[in-house]
DNA sequence: TTGCTCCTCACGTCACGTGAGGTGGC
DNA sequence: TTGCTCCTCACGTCACGTGAGGTGGC
């Protein structure tokens, strides 16, 4: 036992947030809305987060930063996530087949649309940092022609 | 004169905002914040839109939508292209080659932050794709299995 | 014991959504 | 004249930001 590193068991509210690139009022508000919990509370009444609570944090921010869900969509996400889990962990047990499909029907759905809406960003990106390029390279001539006006011209 | 094809000059709000698939009141925000105005108020009071407005309405839902660009945000690019747009016009008349120099370098400066975040993004997407994709390919095995079941094991 | 971080209210802000009540245009 | 859309307040909401005032842990 122990070995841990630290004292009591898992990262502070600050640390984690810090690591994640937001702030602990995100963390905080993201408990709140139901989406994500640290594992432990410490008696004094602190948030001790588990390295599992950071993995689903990247995941939450991913989903977040890279596709702009709202918390309602990733808690929907995250829900299916979970329900696909018990479903593995009690594979051949107590679900019936007819249970199951329909679990595994609904995440492939949400999966299928979240890609949609990947290939759809994707789509608009594309276009959109190639003309920037073009621009950019556009304005460095025209800023090295004025480069030799300021010199063949100086006032 | 007229062959507009309609009463006035431009079209209205709500048909901008539907073609666009915002909200009249976004385009009245947009508007507030001093991103984007009509080119014409009616003598009524009504709001009436160009081709180059619908446009421009197009570039800033780019910038928000393919970027997550605060209003804000999209105030400076927009200011940004105007500024130079003023400039390429007045191309080699008013303006001294210093201060062009400086507003080219500056929108260079604001390009290569926007690809950087495209990059930053499409780096994101690439594997959040590629994961959901792989996930939804063991999920349809899984539902093929579940069919298999259901068949040979009805109740 | 002193800092530092944590805690819970609770009000502020950004980007709109959503009526309330009234006027303009085919 | 009747609908429909438009107008301006103005309050509501979502996802946090930002102190206010107080407690916990190295």
């Amino acid at each position: 036992m122990s070995g841990q590193g630290g004292p009591g068991a898992g990262m502070r509210i600050g640390d984690v947030a810090a690591q994640a690139g937001v702030s602990s009022r995100t963390l905080r508000y993201y408990e709140e809305r139901g989406i994500f919990k640290p594992s432990v509370h410490t008696s004094g009444g602190e948030r001790r987060y588990g390295p599992e609570d950071v993995a689903q944090l990247r995941r939450i921010l991913e989903l977040r930063n890279g596709l702009g869900l709202s918390v309602e969509e990733v808690r929907v996400f995250i829900e299916s996530e979970r329900r696909l889990g018990v479903l593995r962990s009690a594979y051949h047990e107590t679900e019936r087949p007819a249970e199951r499909m329909e679990l595994v029907t609904e995440a492939v759905a949400i999966r299928r649309e979240l890609v949609a809406r990947i290939d759809a960003k994707m789509a608009q990106l594309g276009p959109l940092r190639q003309e920037l390029l073009t621009t950019i390279v556009r304005q460095e001539q025209r800023l090295e022609e004025l480069r030799q006006e300021s010199v063949s011209e100086p006032a």
